[in-house]
DNA sequence: TCCCAAACGTGATAAAAATCTCGTTAGTGA
DNA sequence: TCACTAACGAGATTTTTATCACGTTTGGGA
């Protein structure tokens, strides 16, 4: 299986999490690629597309397996390798990550985590107890560790960007809001929470253009 | 202005974090559509062609005035109107939302927060004091509240999102793992998490296939 | 058994997004 | 002052993504 691209790596994930929802028993049971659009509100040919790109096929009529298509989106993602990762930065949102038990769903476990912050270490969250950052490089040596999540404040994610870079880290799943420069051998994925809200602001002004909003108190500064 | 699309959207935000970044002494200096290419890796052409879109012009050899894009992108965004957020589950998620003071750079202020739990009523996270569900509708119609942030537990968010769509809600920003079905004048905005994650977990399984990784402990299930 | 219709698979088409090319503008230094 | 070059702007092109149209497969009922 060669590289997929990634709007259709984030699509297969969306079918993955529809299909083994757990509150619908499916095992067994088939699916179309009609029921897998409309409910996630993309066309059915697209679904298909996808599907075959990762060698599904499926039944005239009948649709498609749907222990079959979850095994194989397993594989052809990868969650059917447990992959363990270590959270770095015990703060607010590493604090919600680290109770989060969605992830091992995905085949994903934070085994530890770490933080610069006295009154942190030691500190029992979800299931790790916060270690000192000077413990963090012979930890991921130790038990070559491969993914990092980064949970700090931006101006210090840069430089422990690059530390776990030399630690041998192959992805760093990046929560802080600064793009990360590190080798090329080391996949980043940014996950900027507040970009989202660029579009629900974008839309809230078109509207207003559009003669709702009369109320229009505004701020403004450079 | 019409309205822009989505992955412009995107774009013009991180310009704006960009820019606007605290650390870099900006205002009353100039910046190229080259600078702000290279820093988040994107072509300078599109840099241009995005700003343009928006109607900033840039000159010839200088380049554009970084206090004047940022104010066309804040008007472009909306960032510019002050929107107040109701946040619904203040659970972990949730809390480190309401804990999270970056968002007022963007105009979005989060004004109260509602949950079912019991245990959580009355509790103060962040700037707000956790209110009754009950309390919600007379909340959100009183104030005129736009936005909702959902951050439910799966099952309940569909029924939440059909409530707050009735009291008049303009957008939801939805952080609870599911498909949101609203009225169509609804304007939803999922933030899957554990999206990006799928990311990471393909990037590894195609260096798996590429030779590293020789200790592969699997999971296999339906 | 033999149609029929539901669902798939795929090549063609359309739409959107990104990139390239090149002409124009405007500071800079001789 | 004038040539030079860094930077923009915009049309053309290419690449990617999504959608459409249609032929093929297959279970089910007359």
């Amino acid at each position: 299986m060669t590289r997929l691209r990634r709007l259709v790596v984030e699509r297969l994930m969306r079918y993955y999490r529809f299909l083994s929802d757990g509150n619908v028993k499916r095992v067994g049971r088939t699916v179309t690629s009609a029921e897998i659009a409309s409910a996630l509100d993309i066309d059915p040919t697209q679904v298909r597309k996808d599907l075959g790109s990762i060698g599904i096929v499926g039944m005239g009529r009948v649709g498609f397996e749907t222990c079959e298509v979850c095994r194989s989106i397993r594989a052809a993602l990868g969650f059917d390798r447990n992959v363990d990762a270590v959270l770095v930065g015990a703060g607010r949102l590493g604090s919600a990550l680290l109770k989060y038990q969605g992830f091992s769903r995905y085949g994903l476990e934070i085994v530890a985590a770490f933080d610069i912050e006295k009154r942190l270490i030691g500190r029992k969250i979800g299931n790790c107890v916060v270690k000192p950052m000077q413990a963090l490089r012979s930890f991921v040596e130790k038990n070559r560790i491969s993914v990092v999540i980064l949970t700090t404040p931006a101006v210090v994610s840069q430089k422990l960007a690059e530390r776990v870079a030399e630690m041998g880290v192959k992805a760093i799943w990046n929560f802080s809001p600064v793009r990360l420069i590190v080798p090329p051998d080391v996949f980043v994925r940014d996950e900027h929470i507040s970009l989202g809200y660029a579009e629900i602001a974008h839309h809230l002004r078109v509207l207003a253009d559009e003669g709702f909003f009369p109320r229009g108190d505004c701020t403004s500064s450079c």
